[in-house]
DNA sequence: CTGTTAGCGCGTTCAT
DNA sequence: ATGAACGCGCTAACAG
């Protein structure tokens, strides 16, 4: 349209006019005409002939959930800033697909990759790294491997919790777990654990139950917990959803919390403190994880996959103290 | 590897060896070697080739929304199934936002885009539709455009849970809006006066207030119909967010729910079932919503967007009775 | 039954 | 200060 070769507008479009030495009044022509035809440059083509697309794949076990969701939300603004989209692709917390969509991702040429693994295994996705495109875990973490991560310190938030519990004068208080295996897990339960011992309150292994992140799990294992001959007198629920389970089981027990039970959960959602009885929860930094994991991920992506050692990062989550939590007489 | 030409290859891999009739023999010695060797097409190259990304645009207001993450996890499965792959992009609520999204998704070269509209405004989308890329718009509608879309029947819905309310025996039914003069609060207004008409019930113009579908608005609106000389007896909240608002709002007054106090909401959440007082909401089908949207999104992407006539589509939500409105003696 | 050629739209190298 | 030529990896048209 300006009578310029292709070489010369492409050049001014990406800001390299000074470089090439092109004259202002050249410059200031196309820069119009493009806006004025509102121009955007073919970003396929481009994708092709740079062998960099500027596209992340986000694999994230279940979209639906909260905590994922807001992680999605700060990785596509913070991506996008810097001039990256995203590949949202949902794993349904299954293996097989998760190791699909690693491959698809692979075949659209995304530059590099963040996922919250699902499952116990790491070998798929240590083969796939090998690929050189740069992945970054966040949400759990697979200690056999070289491939980063940014992670909540979950030891350290049920470690607050569990102490929290038992400073209000509990001591017989259960866990009810997600997935055994799962670093996620397994640190909440190893944080819980440590920090019965470390108060001095017997630990007992009858009270560490579940094995599931889901609501039903919760509903079940609480139901169990309450026909015990001497019940708990607190709960702790490592996700929102095994709370919410518990929350039900508690109700339909004709309980109320806190006055006839306590609980304490990770995760800390939008209604965690508009309920009946505003709940206590461990609240993960989720901008902070996924602030970190693009960042950490662009340079990776910049440097060419080679950094000096491999980022493990564990950040500190929140313990949010509401009214869930009975004070006991000791 | 093979020594076939990529020609050949490409029609193998391509699922053309019956139309090329290539023998079963190389067929199958370059379907081993792809395996064998983890081979994926570029797609980039291919969608240049073929102007064709099998690519699919979703712009959401908010992610971290759960019914519009739950919308997304259900394009997205969907999406993958017929082989699309979908850029999240979120525009914040924000107009300009979204209109930058538009741009950027049309550089990437999207096949089609997916999008729930911020504002009251359509000329950017309309204005932006021409350039051929098929839309199809969700949750929200715009009256005056031609763009096709999927909504939720919110009149149907809004009618429905008044009517419920009423059934109860309450008269005094007050309705905290969304944000005035997008069809998603509107037709939920309608649907609130013309249930309370056909049943008698006179409509008071003062009990419609709100301006946001936000929680501080269900909670200011709230304070202020609880401090009215003659407070009304129960409350319809136009959005998740305003009812979790009013139950703070509630909460802090003393009241209890449904003893003291009324509410029925739009959205079914997650925990909607599990609060104290279970509450009965206006569930969208948000599946069906997500799926209809695809499957009427891929048939403008293969019609090359000249559908006979132009799609618009809603949905009737269900209403789902549980526990949160009190049964008054007439 | 298979190969050769050409071109999708870019950015870069080389030339002037 | 600018343009021509080339090639990224693919698939469709043409050739045999």
């Amino acid at each position: 349209l300006t009578g310029f070769s292709a070489s010369t507008v492409s050049r001014v479009l990406n800001g390299k006019s000074e470089q090439f030495r092109i004259s202002k009044q050249t410059s200031q022509l196309i820069l119009k005409a493009a806006t004025k035809y509102n121009y955007y440059p073919n970003r396929i083509a481009r994708g092709l002939r740079l062998e960099k697309t500027e596209t992340i794949g986000l694999i994230i076990p279940d979209i639906a959930n909260y905590f994922f969701s807001s992680v999605a939300k700060t990785i596509e603004i913070e991506s996008r800033k810097k001039g990256y989209s995203i590949f949202l692709c949902d794993s349904l917390d299954d293996v097989s697909t998760e190791r699909e969509l690693l491959n698809l991702l692979a075949g659209r040429r995304v530059d590099g990759i963040i996922i919250a693994p699902v499952g116990t295994g790491s070998k798929h996705l240590t083969e796939f790294s090998k690929n050189g495109i740069p992945i970054v875990i966040i949400d759990r973490y697979l200690p056999e491997t070289k491939i980063p991560y940014i992670s909540t310190d979950n030891y350290y938030g049920a470690f607050q919790a569990t102490s929290h519990i038992i400073s209000m004068g509990h001591r017989s208080i259960a866990c009810i777990q997600g997935i055994n295996g799962i670093s996620t897990n397994n640190d909440r339960v190893s944080g819980y654990r440590n920090a019965m011992i470390k108060n001095n309150v017997p630990v007992d292994e009858e009270l560490i139950v579940g094995d599931d992140f889901g609501e039903e799990n919760g509903y079940r294992q609480t139901r169990l917990l309450l026909k015990r001959k001497v019940p708990p007198t607190a709960i702790f629920a490592l996700s929102n959803l095994i709370s919410l389970g518990t929350m039900r089981a508690i109700a339909e027990h004709g309980l109320r919390i806190p006055d006839d039970f306590s609980l304490v959960s990770f995760d800390d959602q939008p209604y965690s403190g508009l309920l009946a009885s505003p709940m206590t929860t461990v609240e993960q930094m989720k901008e902070e994880i996924a602030g970190r994991a693009v960042d950490l991920l662009l340079e990776l992506i910049t440097d060419g996959s080679v950094p000096k050692e491999v980022e493990k990062r564990l950040i500190k989550p929140r313990l949010i103290i509401r009214n869930s939590v009975k004070k006991i007489q000791i």
